[in-house]
RNA sequence: UGGGACGUGGCCAAGUUGGCAAGGCACAGGACUUUGACUCCUGCACUCGCUGGUUCGAGUCCAGCCGUCCCAGCCA
């Protein structure tokens, strides 16, 4: 398209490579998700690699592949938060829809094989003997007595397990490589478990199912995978990916694959396991797996993130083997830098402040033309009523202010945006204290905001007439932890979760000019931040509103 | 001497065959500003975990050391 120069990862430099040399002439990869939660963040990371690959790519794809080999815990309801999740990021697998379990038959077909062919025996250890013998990180396992049954003896006994006939944790199929290798992934993995549980999409037909190191592989080859890329924890694996594609005869699949491993995303400030996620999904700390505080795609959809600004945020992090965590703020600076050059700006009052325009005529009323956005001057403007009574932001007015303050302060002049220079005169207090309101005089020669004998006023101020503004409830989103790195100082994240993360503010002004109302519209208001109505809560009548991600606030430095 | 990996500025991250440290975020100054936003300038590693070695020259090669992470599920 343009002529930016993509910056290539040492995985695309690999395909470069493959694709120079003649290795492969269609590139092919896959997203393999587990149907046991929600889509986090993390895990656009490896969709948009994947996803990411297959588009650039000639004829190269990918598939969406569900890796569905524990019925235990995975569910339909997953599967399809799954789908919806990859398509809304912007990807599209097209016919290219798998299931591990669309396997099965072979699956069994190859343990067979592999069972003929001395590979694989059927062990009667129990899951603590099994442990026992795997020996140690430093010492050597030892064999399982069961290990020299005789191919007959294995194949009977593997019927037995398939036909149902031996119950759950009575046996299981290893596979015969080494238990003295220094790589326990290697000590005679168990590559297939009685389990009799339904399954998803493949109901009661097994009671056996392969585990994820015999499946995992052979479902790339069979898809014709070029290159399988999964993080880092998975490097331990990669020598068992090998050794179970090479007892087959490479005939049987359209390729070879290769497994590469990149580094998983972790961001400050939040958690990405999908076991604490559900956690917090279960013990109710959050309102569902798309509760907007969540990193989960869902959250993030519901919160008003765009598809693009996750995308952008992926290419800018980029894709290496050394792990870290990526600072929150850089995912904000990329949705920030969207939704200015994009959304529509309104005046939004979060915190009202009662202003009494006091010779401001009673009655009179005034429309202003404002820009909708000036960063695109295509956008048009809207009109903006304008009369003697306004609120402003509470935080835009001090009493006792420092110098570098410059919103209203008493006998101070501000301008209100697009309107008129206003003087604060007096300042109004309930019995308590408390500022309910301001008296304040205008001048009628700064209409538009520009006084003709050409005095400056530092500060602008954002607002919204009293008598037609409209009311709107304003969700605002802190983190939802409150340190960088959720757990480490007690070792249990729920320790840090920020009990402030979630601001409910039910009497917002916005100015009436956002009823173009529209539920895929992500506003900025205009000094505040970006906002988006909720999609399940909001309505025309009662419009509901989520803090996307808040300006970047230079004031709150200069305060520190 | 279990095995596997990683270690470039606060964070992420480029650094092909050794030639003398990209970029982004963050931060700090400044300009501009009817959003203290945006935009625009400027600054921000004499140094690449450490120590030696090879070399005219090393982040890049060699050796040793240090640090961090992952692996002992019939989870993925």
């Amino acid at each position: 398209m343009n002529e930016v120069i993509e910056k290539k990862d040492f995985i695309r430099d690999i395909i470069d490579e493959d694709i120079k040399n003649g290795k492969h002439k269609k590139i092919k990869t896959r997203f393999p998700p587990e149907p046991n939660g929600y889509l986090h963040i993390g895990h656009a990371k490896s969709i948009c690699l994947n996803f990411g690959i297959s588009q650039e790519y000639q004829n190269a794809t990918c598939n969406l592949r569900f890796d569905d080999t524990n019925p235990e815990k995975e569910e339909m309801e997953y599967i399809d938060s799954i789908k919806e999740d990859v398509k809304w990021l912007g990807f599209d697998w097209g016919e290219n829809l798998f299931h591990a379990s669309c396997y099965f038959d072979k699956l069994h077909k190859f343990a067979v094989y592999l069972i003929e062919q001395g590979k694989a025996y059927v062990d009667n250890l129990s899951f603590e003997e099994i442990r026992e013998y795997r020996g140690t990180l430093t010492k050597a396992g030892k064999n399982s007595p069961y290990r020299d049954r005789s191919i007959e003896e294995n194949l009977n006994l593997f019927e037995e397990m398939r036909n149902g006939n031996v119950e759950e944790g009575k046996c299981v199929l290893r596979a015969k490589i080494d238990m003295k290798s220094p790589n326990l992934n290697m000590r005679d993995p168990v590559i297939y478990r009685v389990k009799k549980s339904d399954h998803p999409k493949t109901g009661d037909k097994w009671c056996i199912y392969p585990m994820y190191d015999f499946t995992h592989g052979y479902s790339d080859a069979i898809e014709g995978i070029t290159h399988s890329l999964c993080t880092l924890e998975f490097e331990d694996h990669r020598p068992l990916y090998d050794w179970f594609l090479d007892q087959l005869p490479a005939e049987w699949f359209p390729s070879r694959p290769r497994q590469i491993e990149f580094s998983r995303l972790e961001l400050t400030y939040t958690i990405m396991s999908k076991r604490m996620l559900i956690q917090l999904v279960k013990e109710n700390h959050v309102s569902g797996w798309n509760d907007p505080r969540m990193v989960t795609i869902s959250g993030f959809r519901r919160r008003g993130y765009t598809p693009k600004s996750i995308r952008e945020f992926m290419k800018g992090v980029g894709i290496s083997k050394s792990k870290g965590y990526v600072e929150f703020s850089n995912l904000e600076y990329y949705i920030r830098q969207e939704l200015n050059a994009t959304s529509p700006r309104v005046m939004a009052v979060i915190d009202p402040l009662k202003v009494v325009i006091t010779n401001y005529p009673e009655d009179k009323v005034e429309e202003f033309d404002v820009e909708i956005n000036p960063e695109d001057k295509s956008s048009g403007t809207r009109k903006v009523p304008f009369c003697r009574e306004i609120y402003i932001e509470k935080s835009d007015f001090m009493e006792e202010p420092s110098k570098k303050f410059f919103r209203l302060r008493p006998d101070g002049e501000v301008r209100l945006k697009n309107a008129y220079f206003i003087k604060c005169e007096e300042i109004i207090k309930d019995n308590k204290g408390n500022i309910i309101e301001l008296r304040c005089s205008y001048d009628p020669l700064s209409k538009g905001g520009n006084s003709p004998d050409g005095r400056k006023v530092k500060g602008t101020l954002h607002w919204v007439s009293v008598k037609h503004g409209k009311k709107i409830e304003v969700r605002e989103y802190d983190r939802l932890f409150k340190t960088e790195f959720p757990g480490k100082e007690t070792g249990n994240f729920l320790d840090d979760i920020n009990s402030e993360s979630l601001t409910i503010k039910k009497h917002c002004i916005i100015e009436p000019a956002f009823f173009d109302y529209n539920k895929n519209t992500r506003y900025q208001f205009m000094r505040n931040g970006y906002y988006y109505p909720d999609p399940f809560d909001s309505t025309k009548e009662k419009p509901v509103f989520n803090q996307i991600v808040k300006l970047k606030d230079t004031w709150q430095n200069v305060k520190k």
